[in-house]
DNA sequence: TATAACCATTGATATACATCAAGCAGTTCC
DNA sequence: GGAACTGCTTGATGTATATCAATGGTTATA
């Protein structure tokens, strides 16, 4: 039986692909990799992985959107990131996961037995630098999330967070000025630390200033981006190695 | 001439050998090593890398206490990370720092050249796969922070930051229940997203209820450890493949 | 079409923490 | 030994944002 291309391999034949894990790989090596993956759907609000749970599985999300969040006992929720396509996440040193993700809208994703894809990654070493910039790239955005929640206002907060979004859903598709928010107040005030009321005001006042306009509650329009970016506190850097 | 023993290399018979980089390299492959990098020294209070410069090299710590840290245009500062013996520094997905690094107490470090350690990574997988899983036990660390600075009260802030050190300090030495604080209020207060007198009411606070006992500003000793970790909302994991 | 359910917005009030200000204990320097 | 400096603590007041509460708009359901 001939080896097939790797463009025939559903599982594989995504955006994780050309972006981050098996740039390199030859069309043989991607469906032994295939036979390692499993495709997995979430409809929009379910569960990928529960706080807690065993982690034993790694996801290469091939389309929509999920978060990643801690839940308090008290029933408070801090999301920690929010996952694009493209995105590999579940990587964790602990036993269990320390955060539930979920998905924001239908979610396509590989699944990868941990255990498994280490002992891949074992035999295509290359595959462990693609893994470790995809690392320091998400630590970045870590760090500038954490930096916002530490130091800016919720003013600051919001408008840092928009510009994000345009950011990360332009490196998807054609950027436009047009950015469709997949996530809901709840979504944002809980990534920002914020409540939904004061999300929602600071929205309003930006749409004030004529820095956005909002076509119906997650439709922005920038305005005026140099405003947006001044007005969050943004420092843009270029690219380096470590990017794709 | 004879290939030196890695014992007899003072820049690679660190923290970092057994820890992390270097655990499974040979002697001749140590000496290798030795060559790319060079060993700096820190007196306390100076940089180890200023925010904003082009980030062309990584630090491995050898000894001393350092924190990562994102200014302001207004001034303020937000520490990102503290630094311990046997931490890998300076890898960003961005060309020039958007952190600065700073020394605590004076610091001894290996310095490696980006792009020469990248080289040598090549030849070298398995330190790939080591400072992959560095990261990863990086980013779980960051995400902790995140949802502390989030969705945490100043007591729960403060509670769990000196839990944190204790545990990052017992790492390092035997566990003791005194906890010798590297760090001043300053940065305790610039980590947590509060400010000094806002950390020195929590800690005098935390003595008044008996949890910890104060022998100096910096040295604390843990009186009683279940509490205070019920109060910093502590979870505590047991230690996956991606640990040491 | 009516009704409910959900989410976003807006307003009034409360509060945790910041800010401003003073005092105190070590340390350094003459 | 005293002055000056630095870092920590404690107190009084202010403010940004949370909380509580009500309304409006959109989508789903009968």
């Amino acid at each position: 039986m001939p080896v097939p291309r790797y463009s025939d391999l559903p599982c594989c034949n995504c955006y994780a692909r050309s972006a981050t894990l098996c740039a390199s790989l030859s069309d043989a090596d991607m469906h032994h990799l295939h036979g390692q993956a499993t495709e997995r759907s979430f409809d929009a609000g379910k569960f990928i992985v529960r706080q807690e749970q065993a982690a034993d599985y790694v996801f290469s999300i091939r389309s929509g959107y999920a978060s990643m969040f801690r839940l308090t006992a008290g029933g408070k929720r801090q999301i920690l990131a929010f996952v694009f396509p493209g995105d590999f996440i579940g990587f964790t040193s602990e036993d269990n996961y320390h955060y539930g993700i979920s998905a924001i809208s239908s979610v396509e994703a590989c699944c990868f037995e941990r255990t498994a894809l280490e002992a891949l990654i074992e035999k295509y070493p290359t595959m462990d630098r693609k893994l470790r910039f995809t690392l320091i790239r998400a630590m970045d955005a870590t760090f500038e999330l954490l930096f916002a929640l530490g130091r800016k206002d919720a003013t600051q907060k919001v408008a840092s967070f928009v510009w994000y979004i345009s950011y990360r859903l332009s490196r998807l598709r054609q950027p436009e000025d047009l950015v469709r928010l997949p996530m809901s107040r709840a979504d944002i005030a809980d990534c920002l630390g914020l409540t939904i009321e004061t999300v929602s005001r600071v929205f309003t006042t930006l749409r004030q200033s004529g820095i956005i306009h909002l076509h119906g509650a997650n439709d922005v329009e920038i305005i005026d981006m140099q405003q947006l970016m001044s007005v969050g506190d943004i420092v843009v850097g270029a690219h380096s190695i470590y990017r794709n």
